[in-house]
DNA sequence: GAGAACTATTTGCACAAGCAGGTAAGCCGC
DNA sequence: GCGGCTTACCTGCTTGTGCAAATAGTTCTC
């Protein structure tokens, strides 16, 4: 033992800590959302993601990679977001196996309502873990990402 | 709008991050030790927890906040590990109200087992990460994070 | 252009999670 | 040492998830 060990032993260290913080953020998170709006994180993550394709629509299967979920899961988190008329769903004429999403003006709405929740939230928390000793190093590291190819300039 | 949309922004894609990283590992553990070991990874986390306080105990509640579950989530979680004969429960004399837990044999040899299987995929995930454009710098800055305080030194 | 092979989505089923409510045990003031 | 409050754990119920199988549509081969 030794080299091999002490390798395994950083890598399980930092995904235990990353795991705390992800759970941290994400049950907050969870809280705000679901007792302000009624939207579970996944489903905020959902509408989110179909914002930022303003204008378009996404098939299944992307959302389902977007929100790391199963694409059955994601045929009912879809469902359940049509019935709330939150986004709609339609066939689309190239593949009529593909099904496309999309934001309802409702959908939209809601989802600029909840944003400021959303990241206030996730400024608390990442304040809080700050104070952690344990998160700290992590949540500063966070901060020093690549300045995130966020909206991909228009350039 | 301007910079404080901008510090948003930037929290809110480190988030996306984590979550990312958090989701891809997360899911590569559970189908690898639920495929070989019949662990999920909550569970895995629990034993290995416990696994820390060698020859000690450690309270439902303890093992709640460890896990980041709730306390009803943990109570089946040991019970199905109770049943599986991995970990035992007693009474602490101490306070009757509390419920210790403590691995058994088979407990710590199934552990002793996993872990390998752990530490690889964790690996080869990280590994995998590494290459994707938006997960790379945060797998670095996982590396560099500070040397962990691991098992704090019995001094 | 008919059939095999593949892909996209939906549905049946089993399971684990959270919340709210219940019980047992400790703690406190009197 | 008897009520009242709190804490620690367990249980009923509802909901969301993944896997596997079913269905509908596309593509490729001959």
């Amino acid at each position: 033992m030794g080299i091999q060990d002490d390798a395994a032993e950083i890598r399980a260290g930092g995904w235990r800590t990353l795991a705390a913080l992800h759970g941290l953020i994400d049950s907050a998170l969870e809280k705000a959302l679901q007792a302000e709006y009624r939207l579970s994180v996944v489903e905020y993550t959902v509408l989110e993601a179909l914002s930022r394709q303003d204008g378009w629509h996404m098939r299944m299967q992307q959302l389902a990679r977007a929100a790391a979920l199963s694409s059955s899961a994601t045929t009912r988190l879809v469902s359940r977001l049509e019935e709330r008329g939150l986004l709609s769903r339609y066939l689309c004429a190239d593949d009529r196996r593909g099904i496309y999403t999309e934001l309802t003006p409702q959908g939209r709405e809601l989802l600029a309502a909840a944003r400021p929740l959303h990241d206030a939230t996730l400024e608390a928390t990442l304040t809080e873990a700050a104070d952690l000793p344990e998160l700290a190093p992590l949540v500063r590291a966070l901060y020093e990402l690549e300045p995130a190819p966020a909206a991909p300039a228009k350039a």
